[in-house]
DNA sequence: TAAAAGATCCCCT
DNA sequence: GGGGATCTTTTAT
């Protein structure tokens, strides 16, 4: 490990599931463009999503939109929502599995100047990346980057500078969504200002978590009502 | 072939 | 705090 040097992160970091890679991808860096055309910001917001979950894209199989999701790890995956904006994921697990890691909020780091210009109207940082289909417009992420592969330091991917995930991150019930909607599965950095929402006021969302969150091995905690 | 729902954002009241 | 914009994917006739 490098002191604060960027470092890419490796396809293995992605070949887990994706509750346990969620949390670790908080204070990772995204990186969209080279040169003076780069643009970055810190993730300090996830969810996850997996094929066994009734909110996943992934849990009616694999179909056109969803063919990256089944794809190996390491990938992005974009969709619109609404008809009106892009959302990123990172694929992960293994190949065929379905999982993935939506990025739900970042804090920008560099080419400030490019996101604004991308989110007319906009005065603050912390309305730049605060929400999934924001962060996509600030970075210039669209559905042309659908399949990226995140791994290769030359294009769209994601960096380690050194700033370890939080010890103690943020945890709720995830947001947007319809179904499942009690499986804790949406990490965030507590203390950070970027993030979309803070905890679920309304519904009794869930404190913080310790060190760790629901296992790995766990196959879907609360999901089964019945 | 048609219809509905959707992992959201922004402006208006 | 509430609703409209906008369009792709999926599922139902």
């Amino acid at each position: 490990m490098s002191r604060r040097e960027p470092h890419v992160l490796a396809r293995g970091f992605f070949a887990s599931d994706p509750v346990v890679v969620a949390p670790l991808l908080l204070n990772k860096v995204v990186v969209v463009g080279q040169g003076s055309a780069r643009r970055s910001g810190r993730i300090v917001e996830v969810e996850a999503y997996r094929a066994d979950d009734p909110a996943s894209h992934s849990y009616r199989g694999l179909t056109a939109r969803t063919a990256v999701m089944f794809g190996p790890p390491g990938h992005l995956y974009v969709y619109r929502s609404y008809g009106l904006h892009w959302c990123a994921n990172v694929v992960c697990g293994a190949e065929g599995e379905g999982a993935a890691v939506l990025l739900r909020a970042i804090e920008p780091l560099t080419g400030l100047p490019a996101m604004y210009a991308s989110r007319a109207g906009i005065r603050r940082d912390v309305d730049l990346g605060s929400g999934p289909g924001k962060l996509t417009q600030a970075l210039g992420i669209s559905g042309a980057d659908n399949g990226a592969d995140l791994t290769d330091p030359g294009g769209l991917h994601l960096a380690a500078d050194g700033v370890a995930p939080p010890a103690a991150p943020g945890v709720s019930r995830r947001i947007g969504i319809s179904v499942a909607v009690d499986v804790p599965w949406r990490w965030f950095v507590a203390d950070s200002a970027h993030i979309s929402k803070l905890p679920g006021p309304g519904r009794p969302g869930q404190r913080r978590s310790g060190p760790s969150a629901p296992g790995p091995g766990h196959p879907l905690p609360p999901i089964d009502q019945s």
